[in-house]
DNA sequence: CGCTGTTTCGATAACCTATAGAAAGTCTTG
DNA sequence: CAAGACTTTCTATAGGTTATCGAAACAGCG
C-alpha cells in the first residue's frame, strides 16, 4: 500500500471511456473547478466530476478519498496574495502606499478565485485538520496587514486606531466586496474585479488616512509597488493519498 | 384543499409522542432555529427538526413544503435595521450621524441574527422565486443608504465618492465583520457583536467624513437617533402551503 | 506464463430530501 | 349519534448524495 500513485497513464484498468489525456489527478481538479466556478461547491456533486473527467463516479476515490480534498487541492495552487503581503510588510517607504497594494491584491484575488471566500471557509471549518494551511495562511495575512498598519501609526501617517481591528476590518471588506462581485444582487449595479478592488483599497485607506486627501497621491505609489516586485508562484504537482 | 391550517393542535391523527404544545409551525420554527444556530442550516437535518419538534420526519413537511421554506420563514420574523433606515432617510439632521446609526443598527441585526447572512443569501439565491422579499429588502436598504450618502454629499458632510459604491461598500462590510463575529477565525481576536458594529460604522464614516476628526461628534448623535424614534416590529403568524 | 502493482469498475451501504397514501383522530351535519 | 368530511400524523418508499469494498482489467517483470 501507500503506493507511487504518479501521473502515468498507462497502467491500471483503462477506462471505459478512452483513456486520459494527462495526470488523472489533474484533470480531475481542472474539471471540478471549472463545475465549482459554474454551480458552486455544494452543488457539485462527484458523479458530475466524474463525468467530466471521463471515469465513473467511484473510481474518483481513488484519486480523492473525499470530496473536500478536491476543494483542498485547488486551493493550494491559488496563493499570491499572501506573497505579496510578505514582500511588502518589511519593505521601505510609505506604508499607506504598501496597505493599499497589498489589500488591493488581495481583493483582485478573492475576485479572481475560483471558488467564493465563504465555500472555502465552510468547508475549511468542517474539516479542520485538513485545511490548517488555509487558516494559517489567513492568519500570516492578517498578521501582515496588522504589522503595515502598525507601520503607518508609528510614522504618523495614519489616524490613531487599533491596528489589529483595523486589519480585521480591511480584509472583511475585502471578502464582503468580492461577495457582490462575484454573485452580484438583483437590482444592484455589477462591478468588475478590478472596481471593487480599488473601492475596498480606497475605503480602507480613506478611513486610516489622517486625511482622505492623501488618498489621490496613495494610489500612484501602491500602483508602482504592484507591478515592481512581485514574485512568482509556486506550484504543487502530487498525488493526494488517505 | 387548500384549507385553514391553523394554529389548532386538537384535530387530527395525534402524535406518538405526546401532543403538541402550541401552534406545530410556530414549535417547528422554534426547534429548526436552535439547530440552525448550533449546526448551520446546510448541516441541520429534517429528521433532527423533527424529532427536537416531536414528530416523524415526514410530518415536517405537512407545514413546510420544502426545507427552505422553514428558513424563509425564519427570515420574515427578523427584519428591523431596514424599519431604521426606512425612518432615518427622510429624517431632519446631520447625514453622517443618520448613516451611523443606520449601518450600526444593521450590523447589531446581522450579528444578532440566528443566521448568518451568507447562509440566507445562499439559499435565497437557489429559490429566488421564495425569497423575492430577502432581495426587495435588500434593495430597498441599499438605496436608503446610498440617499442618505447622497444627503451628506449634497450637505457637504462628506467626501465626494460615488454614494452607490460607497453604500455597496459600507454594507458589504457589515455582512464580512458579522462572519467575524459569528465564526472567528482561530488565532485571531475575538468580538462582540457591539464591538464589530462600531468598528464597521467608524471605518465607514471616517472613509467618508471630509475629516476623521468629525468621527467622535458623531457618534453620540447617532446613539441619540438610535434610542429615540425606534418603532416596533410586525409579526407574521400563519401556516405556509405549497 | 504466472505474479505483482496500478487503476477502473460495479455493487452497495448509509444518509438525505421529498412524495404518496393509509391511518387516526376531531368536527359537522342530518 | 352515526356518517361523512376535514385535519394532522404516520409508514413506506422513491430517487439522489457521499463514500466503501472487492472484483476486474490492464502493464511490466522474472
Amino acid at each position: 500500500m501507500e503506493s507511487a500513485k504518479t501521473a502515468g497513464a498507462t497502467a491500471g484498468r483503462p477506462r471505459l471511456s478512452g483513456s486520459a489525456d494527462g495526470s488523472p489527478r489533474q484533470e480531475i481538479i481542472r474539471e471540478a473547478t471549472a463545475l465549482f466556478v459554474a454551480k458552486g461547491y455544494a452543488e457539485t456533486t462527484m458523479s458530475e466530476i466524474a463525468r467530466s473527467a471521463g471515469l465513473r463516479q467511484s473510481s474518483v476515490y481513488y484519486w480523492f478519498a473525499r470530496k473536500e480534498h478536491i476543494l483542498q487541492a485547488l486551493l493550494e495552487e491559488n496563493r499570491t496574495s499572501l506573497q505579496v503581503a510578505q514582500t511588502l510588510e518589511p519593505a521601505p517607504g510609505p506604508a499607506s502606499a504598501r496597505l493599499y497594494a497589498v489589500l488591493h491584491a488581495d481583493a483582485v484575488q478573492l475576485c479572481a478565485s475560483p471558488l467564493d471566500f465563504y465555500e472555502f471557509e465552510r468547508v475549511a471549518r468542517s474539516q479542520p485538520q485538513n485545511f490548517g494551511p488555509f487558516f494559517e495562511d489567513y492568519g500570516e495575512l492578517h498578521r501582515l496587514v496588522t504589522s503595515i498598519i502598525r507601520q503607518g501609526l508609528d510614522s504618523g501617517e495614519l489616524r490613531d486606531v487599533d491596528p489589529e481591528a483595523a486589519a480585521t476590518a480591511a480584509l472583511s471588506l475585502n471578502e464582503g466586496l468580492q461577495r457582490h462581485y462575484r454573485q452580484p444582487l438583483p437590482g444592484l449595479r455589477t462591478y468588475t474585479a478590478d472596481d471593487v478592488s480599488t473601492l475596498s483599497a480606497d475605503t480602507t485607506l480613506a478611513s486610516l488616512l489622517l486625511t482622505p486627501d492623501g488618498l489621490p497621491g496613495v494610489r500612484p505609489e501602491a500602483a508602482a509597488l504592484a507591478t515592481g516586485p512581485t514574485g512568482g508562484l509556486a506550484r504543487v504537482n502530487s498525488p493526494a493519498e488517505s
